[in-house]
DNA sequence: GCCAACGTTGGC
DNA sequence: GCCAACGTTGGC
């Protein structure tokens, strides 16, 4: 008797995710209830689509300082939701509203991050030291997506210097 | 604060 | 569809 065929998982994807840590830093992430949080004021479409209709519950995420004196990598986290609408859009005393979004079909959209640990802050010029870093997008000139994917092996080698 | 790079807008 | 003007991002 052979065993009945089981839907091959999907691989477990990785994604880097920017944050000013004056609006969410991981240490903010880690004190929120359940240690998540709406991933709020993605207003590019391109890391829409990315949360649409790639990103998926369990997907690791680097939680990426952003805009700050320190920019660099500060922790792990994971996705632990589908995306759905983000209400600040809608709301017209947030900075990220957007009149012209349809409350019938929202433009954009946010997911639920669960911070999983913080790490030590791994900063831009430290990840460009390391030649087997150099394709990652967010090391790329010009480089403005606030979500890029990340290869698994790039996601492994961080996790290394993380704790080295 | 500077400025390079990039995305979006809107006239044509 | 082109493309100039403008706004934003984000490291420095």
């Amino acid at each position: 008797m052979t065993a009945p065929p089981i839907a091959p998982a999907r691989l477990q994807r990785y994604w880097l995710m920017k944050s000013e840590p004056d609006e969410c830093s991981i240490d903010d992430a880690l004190a929120a209830p359940h240690a998540t949080v709406p991933w709020t004021g993605v207003r590019n479409y391109q890391a829409r689509n990315f949360m649409r209709d790639e990103m998926q519950v369990g997907d690791g995420v680097l939680f990426y300082h952003s805009s700050c004196s320190e920019p660099g990598i500060a922790g792990i986290a994971r996705i632990v939701s589908r995306a759905r609408a983000d209400p600040t859009q809608f709301d017209t005393a947030s900075p990220y509203c957007d009149p012209r979004s349809p409350s019938d079909k929202p433009r954009w959209l946010l997911l639920d991050v669960q911070a999983v640990r913080k790490t030590r802050l791994i900063g831009l010029a430290e990840l460009r030291k390391h030649p087997e870093l150099t394709g990652m997008q967010v090391l790329q000139k010009g480089n403005r997506l606030s979500i890029t994917p990340v290869d698994a092996a790039h996601w492994e080698r961080i996790l290394q210097l993380s704790v080295d």
